[in-house]
DNA sequence: CATTTATGATAGTATTACTATTATATTTGC
DNA sequence: GCAAATATAATAGTAATACTATCATAAATG
């Protein structure tokens, strides 16, 4: 997997950025440690310019790359769903049988992340973390349909109707199989929030991931 | 129903609100407005001075009865919990088969609601809108642990509680009755969002409605 | 090395999210 | 029915946020 993940090139929607964050120090810097300050303080307390006081720039720097946060939050949602693309498509090619290849795809959405050293700049563990609180917001405001029809939600849908594809080749009489796709993948950040926050109301634990609680889902979903 | 509905008292933890909001008019003139114009411009965009102007009355006012927005948030997010749980326990009463009253309960915790006469300050249709949209955000912030020590979201795990006795009653074998509730639960808000506006990834429509899907996944998941 | 391009520093605006103070209604208790 | 208590409104003010604009300087490139 190593290999091949050096060679692989993270796809995000230009329309999200004003400069692609890529192509310069400043921009990785931005990516690198706006994911940091996130976790630590919480997308609402995040500011441009609490950013730039960190990585020693200026916020209207920051201006130059991304017209606001939320556009920011959008880019970092789209490079983790693209990394996340390109981990299930990797790790469901030249699987045959097609309850094992659901099985992977259930096990690589839901699992927790840990660091992918490929990735200099990027640490997915921390970008995993924020994925899980802030990736909702980031989907349910007002804008949602603009956001949509601008196709800035395209790599998240894709990896949906990915898996609703391997649900269907299990079973094809299957009626709820997108409803059934979006549910493993948003529940499964929900179950991992609710591990770390909430944990009364719900049976994850160290013992217990969402992965074992998706997995026997699907299993009694689809059996027929 | 009607007649029940009619005396039964919503419960909101005191130490949301600065001054309890249904002991004035004012106060209720607060709460049926703010859920209309959190539908009309989104949580975000909401603010107590536009409030206070749509009301007729002074930000500093509103001030007198919620901190900050996200309390008022808080209320409306316990008073609509509150409401379905006696929703809940009114409509499985009586019920003597336990798949019955599974089914019973996920259909009234999933289905799309409509305004209830009997509330006369709060449309219930327009605040199940906002739940969808803004519950999860409510949740999720960095601020989750204290609110959660403090009790600000126990109707919200009572109803998945009770939920988690009745999957238990019907299959005490299953292990993981926790997570299933509270992926109903959370999960059903988001199918509803998924229909309304990423329409391509949710089988949701007018036809098929979230409660077939999970009434469905109930079933699949807890036969023996 | 001249010119383009990127970054930094500073200033400025409108809005938000409040707090404080005082004035004016409204309610209630005797 | 009136005094006192309480609720609401109006106004002002502060610090932070979310930007935009301008100009200076540094770095990259052709």
């Amino acid at each position: 997997m190593n290999v091949l993940l050096s060679n692989f090139r993270i796809q995000v929607n230009p329309k999200i950025y004003v400069k692609d964050p890529e192509t310069s120090a400043l921009g990785k810097k931005i990516i690198e440690h706006s994911i940091v300050l996130i976790e630590e303080i919480g997308f609402e307390n995040f500011t441009f310019k609490k950013l730039g006081d960190r990585i020693g720039s200026n916020e209207s720097s920051i201006y130059r790359y991304f017209e606001n946060k939320h556009k920011l939050m959008l880019y970092l949602s789209s490079w983790y769903w693209s990394w996340m693309e390109y981990r299930l498509v990797f790790s469901t090619s030249n699987i045959v049988n097609v309850e094992d290849k659901l099985k992977r795809a259930v096990a690589i959405i839901t699992e927790k992340i840990v660091d992918d050293q490929e990735t200099v700049h990027i640490n997915e563990a921390i970008l995993n973390k924020i994925i899980i609180t802030e990736f909702t917001k980031n989907l349910q405001t007002k804008e949602v349909d603009e956001e949509n029809k601008e196709g800035f939600f395209l790599i998240y849908k894709r990896i949906i109707n990915r898996i609703v594809a391997y649900i269907t080749e299990v079973n094809p009489e299957y009626p709820y199989a997108k409803s059934l796709a979006s549910a493993i993948v948003e529940g499964s950040l929900h179950q991992h929030f609710l591990q770390q926050h909430i944990n009364t109301i719900t049976d994850c634990s160290e013992a217990i991931s969402p992965s074992d609680f998706y997995l026997n889902l699907v299993q009694n979903v689809l059996r027929k």
